[in-house]
DNA sequence: GCGACAG
DNA sequence: ATCTTGTCGC
């Protein structure tokens, strides 16, 4: 069994309520173990979104080897879909499916990558933030386009990034990944802070766009893979 | 009232 | 996210 059900089924009212209560309960300062093992997570639908496909993989962190990180394990998980995609409410639908794949791990990791926002959201509780408080785990998200927040223009270099603000307050950044590619938005979810969010994505980008965490999720959880 | 809008 | 082939470029 997963979850207790009723925080996943609220009306849109109820459901932005919750988020701006739990976002309160964020630790934005590092609160983590010795990293050993690193996950991805990421979310995919099938049967024309009938049914929802959570993946996580989990890699051994070496720094010897990095970017380059071994995959220790790999798990997808697959639920009816509860709920539409609603902007600012992707954790309502996305993650009962992804707690599901956590509860099938045999190693659990110090640190997790989400393939989505942190606590760059309308009401500061993007789907990484919301698995974070719910795993008690450290988690940054890594998303591929922007929901919330303004910026300046991001440098070409790979490796540039500039801050992404909500008025003053610095919510995440826009990341240069891979030079020639579109930015990639990182903003921390709970017990990490952006600059070390920023460290550690970037000591698991290869030559890629997407951090390896994220990248191998992103490929489990896609219906291109054709595993089962 | 008019846009914007993770996956 | 997903529906979908080939094709341009490093």
């Amino acid at each position: 069994m997963s979850a207790s059900l009723h925080e996943w089924n609220l009306a849109p009212r109820e459901a932005m309520a919750l988020q701006s209560q739990l976002a309160t309960q964020l630790e934005m300062s590092d609160r983590l173990a010795p990293v050993t093992h690193i996950a991805g997570v990421d979310i995919g639908f099938e049967d024309g979104g009938e049914t929802t496909r959570a993946a996580v993989v989990v890699l051994k962190w070496d720094p010897a080897t990095a970017p380059e990180l071994s995959v220790v394990e790999q798990v997808v998980n697959r639920e009816p879909t509860r709920m539409p995609y609603i902007p600012g409410l992707l954790s309502f639908r996305e993650i009962p499916a992804a707690l599901g794949a956590f509860e099938k791990l045999s190693v659990l990791p110090e640190l997790v990558m989400v393939d989505g926002q942190g606590i760059a959201h309308p009401r500061r509780l993007g789907v990484a933030a919301h698995l974070g408080l719910w795993l008690d785990l450290p988690t940054i998200g890594i998303a591929k386009s922007r929901l919330y927040g303004k910026h300046a223009e991001v440098g070409e270099q790979r490796g540039d990034w500039t801050p992404l603000y909500a008025g003053k307050e610095t919510i995440g950044a826009v990341l240069r990944s891979r030079a020639k590619v579109k930015p990639v938005f990182v903003s921390p979810g709970h017990r990490i802070t952006l600059e070390t969010s920023l460290t550690w994505v970037m000591q698991c980008l290869g030559r890629t766009k997407l951090p390896e965490p994220t990248r191998l999720a992103d490929r489990l959880a896609s219906r291109r893979d054709q595993r089962k």
